[in-house]
Formats: structure tokens, sequence, C-alpha cells
DNA sequence: ACTAGAACCTGGCCGC
DNA sequence: TGCGGCCAGGTTCTAG
């Protein structure tokens, strides 16, 4: 599932790929694709058109093309199947092919592919210091950012009364991470995701937001590794970087640190999966 | 004001 | 072989 390693190969990819080159036609095969585009396809394709691309930008799990002209910008969640392919026009389109921008300069096409349909696409203003689309504003900076402050993120846990995974998870924290980084993270950090962010110490909250830190950095390593020159890598899978997950969707198989089997328990709809050993349970709260 | 949980969505997989 | 049901999960909305 695409999250900030992946979302970020994706903007590297689209960097490389059509900055600097004007959309002509916009097509929505599909009106949920654009549905946080208020004003609707017609309008979303209509507005488009025309616009040279300048910048490929993210914070967290939102990606963004910065347009020329007004401060304009076609936002880009990928939910939780969604793709951006840059594809030759006449290559066959995809089964879940969502919207297809085609280019002045008629090279490669940039299609949004999404089976579930739990992303989209819309345009929005830029506004603020930091020029952030609407849906973005609230979004809470991710620890790639340059500005990122990890003990401001650490308060930002401590205000969230609720057990440490939640918080992980909560995009207004901080930005990026999602069940399987979440997991990764409380792995490394030896902490277990129900223990109450209350009781949490200055040196778990650092130790579990640089752990976040550290895996998503060798995960955008690894999937950095997996795309070739026409094609921008979300496979939703995580890349390469499955391989070298610790925790996540590893049930019943031996810790790496201690062999205990890991073990996997319901989580908010999903399942998080932790070491029975490294990461025990935190006791129940005193009445 | 804040937190928890449901809803949204589709295809792969499992058991019967 | 077919079918029903479960599972995956990021975000937004609603209920409490």
């Amino acid at each position: 599932m695409p999250e900030l390693p992946e979302v970020e190969v994706v903007r590297r990819g689209l960097a490389d790929h059509v900055l600097g080159r004007t959309v002509t036609a916009v097509e929505v095969a599909h009106p949920r694709a654009v549905r946080r585009h208020v004003a609707g396809g017609a309008d979303f394709a209509a507005r488009l058109a025309g616009r040279t691309i300048t910048a490929a930008r993210r914070r967290g799990k939102y990606l963004w093309l910065d347009l020329d002209g007004d401060d304009t910008a076609v936002l880009a969640h990928l939910g939780m199947s969604g793709q951006m392919l840059v594809a030759d026009p006449g290559k066959p389109d995809e089964v879940h092919l969502r919207v297809r921008l085609r280019f002045a300069d008629d090279g490669p096409e940039l299609r949004f592919v999404d089976q579930r349909t739990f992303g989209g696409l819309s345009l929005h203003p830029l506004a603020g210091p930091d020029r952030l689309p609407a849906p973005v504003a609230h979004i809470a900076r991710d620890p790639m950012d340059p500005a990122f402050n990890l003990d401001a993120a650490v308060a930002g846990i401590w205000r969230r009364r609720t057990g440490l995974k939640r918080a992980l998870l909560d995009q207004t924290v901080l930005s990026g991470i999602g069940n399987i980084y979440a997991d990764e993270a409380l792995w490394r950090a030896r902490l277990h995701g129900e223990r109450p962010t209350e009781r949490l110490t200055r040196a778990q909250g650092r130790a579990v937001l640089t752990a976040a830190a550290e895996v998503m950095e060798a995960a955008l390593a690894a999937g950095g590794t997996s795309f070739d020159a026409l094609y921008v890598n979300v496979n939703g899978n995580s890349g390469y970087f499955d391989r070298s997950l610790d925790a996540y969707g590893q049930a019943d198989r031996p810790c790496r640190r201690c062999g205990t089997p890991i073990r996997r328990e319901a989580f908010m709809n999903r399942s998080s999966f932790s070491c029975p050993r490294c990461q025990p349970r935190p006791r129940p709260p005193r009445p």
C-alpha cells in the first residue's frame, strides 16, 4: 500500500517525466476519481487543459503538481491502490484507468489507475506560507521534510490520549506513516502499539519516530531501484522492500531478533503484527 | 473538543 | 465449479 516511501517514489518519477510539459487534453473515465474536485469532472478537465507542470511536490501521502500561471496545483492521493503511470499513448488502457492526461509534445501520457477508487485527483489553489492545497493544510510535516521537528512530533503524540499506534497513524500528528511502517517502527523501537501515549517516555517517543524515519528511508532506497524510464512505480505493494519487513505480514514467522513467532492482532478493522516477547502488551491501566 | 468506529471500494482468496 | 464471505487499508464522516 502506498505510504510515504511509495508516494515519494511516484513524486520522483513524475518529476522526471512530466515536469515542464504542457497538458492538452484530460479524460476523466470514472467520476469517483475526481470526486474531491467539487466542480466536477468536466470542470477539472477544462481547467487543467493548457497548463504546464512546474513542480512535483509532496507532504505525507499527498502529492501535487504545481501549474504555471495562477497558483494552482493538481492534487493526487493514491488511496490504497492508486497508480500514476507514464505510458506511451498507444499502449492499451489499463482495466482501472480513471484519468488520462495527454501532453502537447505527444509524448508519454500520464494515467491515473486505481482499482479500489479510494484515491483521486482534484484542482486547488495554493495558499499560505507553504503554498499548500487546502486538503493538505491540516496534514503535519513528514519525517522526510527538512523542517520536520522530532520533538514537536513527540509532543504531538503526547497530546493524543490514545494508543501509540493510533497516534502514529494520525496524519495531523506527523504524516506519511500507514499500517505497514507503523508496525515496522514499533517493532524496531520494541514498543506495543496499544501502549498509552501518556505513559511514553521522551526517549521512547524519540526512538519510535526515529525508527519510523529510518525504516521509511530504507524503503525509499529500495523502492527507488524498481522503476525504469517509462514506468512510475506504484505497484501497491512495497516495491522491493517487502522482503525486508520485520513485523508487518510476518505472522507466525520467527522474530528476527529473538525467534519468537510474530503475532497478529486485530486493530481497527485491520491487523497489527508484533513480537510478543520484544513488544509486550502494556500492563492494564490501574482503576 | 476530542476520540472511536463505520463507511467507502474492488478483487483475490478461502471454505463449503 | 460456483458462490458467499472475509480481507486488505487511508481518509472522511458520523456518533458518542
